[in-house]
RNA sequence: GGGCUCUUAGCUCAGCUGGAUAGAGCACCUCCCUUCUAAGGAGGCGGUCGAAGGUUCGAAUCCUUCAGGGCUCACCA
């Protein structure tokens, strides 16, 4: 049992036994600096149940917890709150429980439950990946490691965007301005080489577009009867067709593309379990639309489009099938969901992390899985994310102010360079040590810019700010675990003394760190639930400046004893593993030495 | 216009289920390296928590209205 859940008892009982009132929620928090004590029942609530002056309450509870608590120590009250002091053997002990604990913070996979599929990235293959593509991508990794450290089992999974007019308008633009080029013959990354032609198609489409209005006709018009475009259109259909010879350039492009990614996400640090392609699944959820029809769930207008009303549960009417019977966004994405579980029994549920501009699809794609009557469709969570802006305004690919992705991973990796070499502190390193740690760093650093954030918020992306190494940042908190290590390196204590041999009284400053420590499986709990990286990058952070200070303040090897220099190696120890625990759930590395 | 969402220090952000004088970093000022990494630490300056009402012992947090920003309301994906 917890300290916490012991003293709830204990006041409960207090309460009862003074009072002879039942009371069944104890409301605590931690103690504020600049009062005595290391956890504070507050005692307001309790006034509806007990009439009676709240400083006189706090005193009758505190002297019942001092007396029937063994780790209560003391206790004052300041208005309604009643601080308690907690003695130093509960920290030894609980210090002790943890010291060789590796995993402390994760809790270990439960078999008996359901998986979950953590749905991320979920590219076109016209281009490649960019600046929101990375936020993407490191927020669904980094929940998927998050809720694998709570104990579930995950799987993660994308749907790939391999299908439709866009890729398409790569494919012409290749056949008809591309000379043969290959990644191999270019040098080109595949999603790059395919990218350039998605912008030389919109080019050619935009100078047919001038060109149809020099001649008279209407924008709009333009736009619709540009020849380039109407043979895309055609491509497509050819496509859908099963037209070979377009089929086997658009399975060599998209294959160019995927080679492309893997080295981004490679260079991201993110992996996936399983993949989905839209091409496999953009017809499965047909059939499905056919049931719904049967049920009742959805209805079919005059013109043979199918619709789902939910007028009723304050949304509108959605279509999920066109006239033409041919399959819409909708009717893919409820086939892939119901794939999903069925090539994964033991899914109880899914997050997927998209843009918030797809909120509303979300939330209609959720009600209408429920509708047809799916038990899982209650375990479906849209990780929704606001946009990532620059500084100068929204990105946008036909100016050509888009942040590519592989680029940024570079600029990062180059900058942290750049700062190291000017502290001088790698002399002694070879070149590729050095590489592999600006990389690490720089990762870090980008990495942890946009987790320490609120899912929900949009970010302002300043590249010069992201790379910044002081205050809340990747490298700070990498340092901070790099100097531990330095610390434990230089520490050729006897290990063998145990803690609970420790007696004395702790530093101020020690406990404040131990009591941060405590907090860490609730933080990955919690994070887990509130599917919020951002908490863990935050409380990891805050862990970092309580050592930092703790470090400042109280020196090592003037210690006086034995035990005590052991206690300090050790407690440095438990927040660089800590350290390194929260980071591995962000997908952040720690480097030994920096 | 309807729906969803955001607004906290000059800037970038925390603030858990309502609780004590709203916290960090950057920037600006003052101090602190004979010991393990100063990419550090201690302190100062800086806030009518977008506005107004309401709920209550108590509101940045919950409710209502309003203002401003974003997204969305396609037989696109």
């Amino acid at each position: 049992m917890s300290l916490q859940q012991t003293l709830s008892n204990q006041v409960k009982q207090a309460v009862s036994a003074t009072y002879n009132i039942e009371i069944n929620t104890v409301e605590f928090q931690a103690t504020r600096k600049e009062f005595a004590g290391d956890i504070t029942v507050v005692i307001f609530p309790m006034l509806r149940f007990i009439k009676g002056n709240p400083v006189q309450i706090g005193t009758v509870i505190g002297n019942y917890l001092v007396k029937n608590v063994t780790d209560v120590k003391a206790f004052n009250v300041v208005k309604g709150f009643l601080n308690i002091e907690i003695s130093d053997s509960y920290y030894c002990n609980f210090f002790n429980e943890i010291i060789n604990n590796d995993t402390y913070g994760f809790v270990s996979p439960n078999t008996d439950e359901k998986s979950i599929m953590v749905e991320y990235s979920s590219p076109n293959t016209n281009k490649p990946l960019h600046l929101g593509h990375v936020r993407n991508n490191l927020l669904g990794y980094s929940v998927a490691e998050i809720l694998k450290a709570s104990g579930k089992k995950v799987y993660k999974t994308q749907i790939i965007n391999d299908r439709g007019i866009h890729i398409c308008k790569s494919m012409l633009a290749w056949e008809l301005f591309g000379n043969n080029e290959t990644p191999e013959n270019t040098g080109l990354k595949g999603d790059k080489l395919v990218g350039n032609y998605y912008v030389k198609f919109d080019q050619e489409y935009k100078k047919e577009i001038q060109d149809l209005i020099s001649k008279g006709k209407t924008e709009a018009d333009a736009k619709k009867q540009a020849p380039i475009l109407l043979e895309a259109q055609n491509m497509l259909q050819k496509w859908e067709a099963g037209d070979e010879d377009v089929v086997e350039l658009w399975k060599k492009m998209n294959g160019w593309v995927y080679d492309g990614f893997n080295i981004t996400y490679k260079n991201l640090g993110v992996d996936f379990d399983t993949l989905y392609y839209e091409s496999n699944t953009y017809l499965l959820g047909k059939e499905f639309v056919a049931e719904g029809l049967k049920s009742g769930v959805f209805i079919k207008e005059e013109d043979g489009s199918v619709w789902c009303d939910l007028t009723e549960d304050g949304l509108d009417k959605k279509i999920v099938q066109r006239a033409d019977g041919t399959a819409v966004y909708m009717t893919q994405d409820i086939g892939t969901a119901i794939q999903r579980i069925k090539d994964f029994p033991d899914v109880g549920g899914m997050v997927y992390t998209v843009g918030n501009e797809q909120d509303y699809h979300f939330q209609v794609l959720f009600l209408i899985l429920k509708k047809l009557g799916f038990e899982w469709a209650k375990n479906l969570y849209h990780l929704s994310y606001g946009m990532v802006d620059l500084p100068s305004g929204k990105m946008k690919s036909r100016e050509g102010t888009v942040v590519d992705a592989d680029d940024l991973v570079d600029e990062m990796s180059a900058t942290a360079g750049e700062i190291s070499e000017e502290l001088g502190k790698l002399d002694g390193y070879s070149d590729s040590e050095k590489q592999a740690l600006y990389k690490t760093i720089g990762l870090g650093a980008l990495k942890y810019y946009i987790l320490k954030v609120d899912p929900k918020k949009r970010i302002l992306f300043d590249p010069k700010e992201s790379i910044d190494f002081q205050g809340n940042t990747g490298p700070f908190i990498q340092y901070t675990y790099a100097r531990i290590q330095a610390i434990i390196r230089k520490a050729d204590f006897d290990f063998s003394v145990t803690l609970s041999a420790v007696e004395k009284t702790l530093h101020p400053k020690e406990k404040e760190l131990i009591k941060q420590l405590q907090l860490f499986p609730e933080v990955v709990q919690n994070a887990a639930a509130q599917h919020s990286p951002a908490l863990i990058a935050n409380y990891t952070y805050d862990l970092v400046k309580g050592f930092n200070s703790f470090y400042q303040n109280v020196s090592i090897l003037g210690a006086d004893s034995v035990t005590d220099k052991i206690f300090r190696v050790q407690l440095s120890n438990k927040v660089a593993l800590t350290i390194k625990n929260a980071f591995s759930t962000l997908g952040i590395q720690v480097p030994e030495r920096m």
